[in-house]
Order: C-alpha cells, then sequence, then structure tokens
DNA sequence: GTGGTCTAGACCACT
DNA sequence: GTGGTCTAGACCACC
C-alpha cells in the first residue's frame, strides 16, 4: 500500500508500449513502412538515440523488422500483432481491475460498471 | 494522438487521488481521525506543505474536515464517499475504455475481456 | 568468393564474445560479481554506453544478471553457461573448417593436420 | 588476456593472405598468369599502390614471379605452393586451438568436436 | 537519406 | 559508487 508517484517508466519503455499501441490499431499497418527513426524521435520529441532503443527492443519483440537502408517495417506476420494486442489488452485489464478493486468493488459490481458508461 | 508521455500529473493530484482511494476503500474510515500532515508527508515521502495543498483540496471537496486543534477527520457523510466512489470508477473505467478502444476493441469484446480476467 | 576485408564487426559484438568466453573459461566465475560497467569499459577502452550496450544484450542470452545497485554477477545456472560453451565452440569450429576447406583440404586431411599440432 | 578488438590487421596483410589462399587453392593456377594490379585492386576496392605492396610481398615470398613486361604468373614450383599451404593451415590450425582452449577444452574433446561438426 | 553504431558527458534512484 | 537512462552530436555503410 505505497505512494508509488508519478510513471516512472523510462522513456523509451513508455516509447514501445505507444508504438505498439499504434501498430495493433492500424496506425502503422502490417506490412508497411513505418516512419523514421528522425521523425519518431522528432514527433516524440525525444532524442534518436532512445528512440531507436525503443525500435530495436520492437524488432526483438518481431513486431518490426528493419531494412539496412530502407527503413522500418511492420510485421507481415498478423499472428504477432494479435498476440501484442491480446498481451496490451490483458495488462490494461489487469491494471483496471486492480485499481477497482482497490476502491472496495467486487467484480461483479466492476463489470457493471463497464456496462453502464459503455457506448452503444 | 500525441506521445503525452511520463505521468507528468503534479504530484499534489496523486497525493488527493490516494488519499481519495485510501478513504473509499475505508483505510480511513468515516468519522475517524486521520494521520497527521507531517505523518502523511513522511510516508509519501513528499514535503508537508504538498501534502498540506492535497488535504486542502480533499477538505475543500467535503472528504475531510478539519478540528481546528483536533486535527483532521474523514467526514461522516457516507453519501459523499459514496459520491467519491462512482466519481473515481467512473473515471478509471472511461481511462480504461479510451485504452481498450485504442486497441481496435469494440465495447462487447472490452466486456468479454473483462469477464475474462475478472476472479472467480 | 569476395574481398571482405577486415573484421567490421560492431564493438560491442566483440564485446558480448570476448566476456561470453570469460565466463566460459571462469575468469568470471558462475555465481559470482563481475566488475562494473565502468572498470570494463576501462579496460577495454570503449564507452561506458558501449559496455553497458553488450552487458545488457549479455542480461538478455541469460548469461549475466544485475542487481540494481549492487552489480553484476555471473548466472549461477551452469547449464546455461554450457550451452554458451557448445554454441561457441561450434561457431569456431565452422569458421576452422571453412577456412581449412578453402586451403583444398578434405575433412579428413584437416582432422590430420588438428591431429598433428595438438599438444602433448 | 586482453581486449584486442577489431581486426585491425594492416589491409596489405590481409590481401596477401587472401592471395594466397586462391594460389593454393587453385583460383589462381600454378605457371598461369594472375590478373593485374589494376584488376584485383578494383576487385577489392583498394588502393592500386596497396595491391602492388601486397603482390610485391608475395613475390618475394616466391609465390608469383613477374615478367618485366608480361605481367604477373604463379609460381611453377609446386613445392613452393604446398609450402604455403602447410605454413596456412598451421596458422589457421594454432589459432582454432588458441581459441578452442580458451574456452576450456582439452585437445582430445577439440578434436571430438571437429570430428563431430565435419561433413559425410 | 536510411538504419546502425559509438563517444562524451550528464542525471537519477538506491544503498 | 552502482546500474540505468537520456541527450547531443558524430561517423559509417549502403542505395
Amino acid at each position: 500500500m505505497g505512494w508509488i508517484m508519478s510513471g516512472d517508466m523510462p522513456i523509451y519503455l513508455q516509447l514501445i508500449e505507444e508504438i505498439k499501441i499504434r501498430i495493433i490499431a492500424g496506425v502503422y499497418k502490417s506490412g508497411e513502412k513505418m516512419p523514421t527513426v528522425r521523425e519518431l524521435a522528432l514527433e516524440a520529441s525525444v532524442n534518436p538515440n532512445t528512440m531507436q532503443k525503443a525500435l530495436s527492443e520492437l524488432e526483438r519483440m518481431g513486431l518490426i523488422f528493419s531494412q539496412r537502408t530502407n527503413g522500418r517495417y511492420v510485421t507481415d506476420n498478423v499472428e504477432q500483432i494479435e498476440l501484442a494486442k491480446v498481451d496490451l489488452s490483458k495488462m490494461f485489464t489487469d491494471e483496471y481491475l486492480t485499481m477497482m478493486r482497490k476502491l472496495g468493488m467486487s467484480d461483479d459490481e466492476i463489470i457493471r460498471t463497464v456496462e453502464k458508461y459503455r457506448n452503444n
């Protein structure tokens, strides 16, 4: 029960998450070209090296791949992307459930709350 | 569609939220005495002035009240606490829905996901 | 049949290989503490960041692990080290066979050559 | 036990080695004409002067000889070529043994490893 | 112009 | 004093 303040998550991890979301959401589409390191770094106003680190990590995860002088591409392996989606959605849901339970809500109450605020 | 990095939420807002949660969760019970500013500030390792600011805000919201020389107390108005609970749960739920929708999930899918990761 | 000149392998990859060898050879022993990033960087006369990159990679491979403020340690998983040994020895052997075959030597001749230059 | 980085072997030494290998392997056959300095330099994308230096050295070793106006020829002394082959194979083998021993392998183990990765 | 690598130097949290 | 992160700025190979 601590006071863990302010998401001090390293920037490059936040970058990874944001780019992951964009890939999952189809902002960067499967098989298509990504913006260059420098463009992304500029847009996020971080140092190109930091963005590079994030992208390398994403490459390690198999979500993107790079062609030496041509740029970076989103993987054409749709399953890989689907996997990332399941992973992220689980993470968001777990965090959400944790916060709601801290409010003293039962899982039934939580579901009813989601139903209440959903769109139709 | 920005790169809003790192929880740059002001510290005192984070403090407010955490204390709100504790009141709602019953860590600090309705009608009972709160820890002193100094104690809270120490525990959260923030400047007492910052904690003071947070508590004043909570007082303005009607969640706590102070007796001149006796310290601070959680409100005995249970409805007020219930209201804060509804408020926070709405906030969490909205944030959650927003993130999940960004992943391209429909509200039906989202509900199914919550069901999937619930306990029992 | 090219003129691939001078091992232009990135420095950090060379660092990884050298450290791998030291771990396998027991210079850095299983479970024991490694020199600090700065010491290693100084000894290899590279930038600490470059050494850091090498060590991170080795951590990803499971050969070393780091304790936040305490330093880095060689894994106590001996199998992992044995695996790295097999891997490296295969690499060295393949390179060796390739070079020898380029000289027009049959694998039988190669083996006889190794026997000839072995000790005792 | 140093960090001798990156094949910092002078380029002309690398050229010598590569040409030696080609002569031994019969790419440039005993008694036959060699490509011109210009051709070789172009192929290896080095300065003709550098290639010239390499060829002079090979001439000093007796592996090639030059006819004033006619170009360069591979020596017709087959023994000389055989000698170079033995020499190179010894060098490769020594290097190989050194690396494998650094991994802590006995010479018996090394032989077994070569047997394991040989063809047939 | 691209990704990749490297250096120099700094700051942070933790102990 | 440790590992970890970040920035700024540079150079390289490849097309």
